[in-house]
DNA sequence: GCCACCTTACTCGGATAAGGACTGTCCGAGTCGCTAAGG
DNA sequence: CCTTAGCGACTCGGACAGTCCTTATCCGAGTAAGGTGGC
């Protein structure tokens, strides 16, 4: 099991559009970070597909967040580049085999299956809990407010 | 974000295996469950690896586990299948770019590593607090009791 | 001086290759039980 | 009748291809700003 890269970008693309007052170029993003320019690009894309980011063209276009960085959850965010598919399947192997279940008689989800969605939603509320607004915090008493004003610089230059 | 079929795969061998009192084969598994003989026997391996189940060979060789179904966890299955690696993995964007940290100020993990690995955490956890025993007993009950005997029958015959 | 048009440059968006991991398979090494011969 | 050596069959274990998804890239469509010419 392991996740996409795309979601370590996407969340600190958040983070940074968090900071901005003009719409960012997706290459501007990709400099700021130090990762491929049009890779960066494909995962935009996907955030604006899920609606939390807005894209604008033009000279002066880019991407900003539709919401504010406090209504914003990592969740989102993992969602929006993973999808929203759980991650173990059940393919009903207690229906198959010469002593398998009839699908009549299969009315909840399997046991296995049962648990295993319990997890991946412990696993979800934990993301839910924490906002872009929120990391923004931890990164500034990490770094001791310096983080965010020299990003804010960077970005009006 | 997926699972290996494996796990799925692995779980209802442990089930399986609770229920026997002598070494089952690999084939005998796969038959049980309807799925491919060989490439369930690499997943055997993996848990043979992780230490969850003894293997012997030889002629009334095969597999049976090495604990008592309740003290075996689901979450024993799936790090023995998928391999303890986290999910997230950071890559220390926040060093990278023009404003990059220097690795010196770095001491603590990325905050957004942190929220990631707490999550992960939450999900562990929740995985840990299912045992195949556990398992066996919700099987029983969404059968009405009637999936353990008939598997102890198969086994013997 | 003001307005409309055009050019230009910049932006995103989807369609297109390469690499790696999961999936699926095979055959060889090792081991145990059974059989048969000898004492 | 008991012991022991050999044989045979069954088991696991690691090494070998196929296929899907993630990674990485490119070029074309669309848009807004700025400049220029006309009124």
């Amino acid at each position: 099991m392991k996740l996409s890269q795309g979601v370590e970008w996407g969340v600190h693309c958040c983070l940074v559009l968090g900071q901005a007052t003009a719409p960012v170029p997706a290459a501007r993003l990709a400099v700021y970070h130090g990762v491929s320019q049009t890779y960066l690009a494909k995962h935009l894309q996907a955030l604006a597909r899920a609606g939390l980011v807005r894209s604008t063209q033009g000279q002066v276009g880019g991407y900003e967040l539709t919401r504010e960085p406090g209504a914003i959850t990592v969740l989102d965010v993992v969602s929006a580049i993973e999808g929203d598919a759980p991650a173990f399947r059940c393919t009903e192997i207690r229906q198959r085999g010469p002593l398998g279940t009839p699908p009549e008689r299969c009315l909840r989800p399997c046991a296995i299956a049962r648990a295993m969605a319990a997890a991946e939603h412990a696993w979800r509320e934990a993301l839910r809990a924490v906002t872009i607004a929120d990391l923004t915090e931890d990164v500034q008493e990490d770094t001791d407010g310096a983080a965010m004003p020299r990003l804010r610089a960077w970005l009006a230059a």
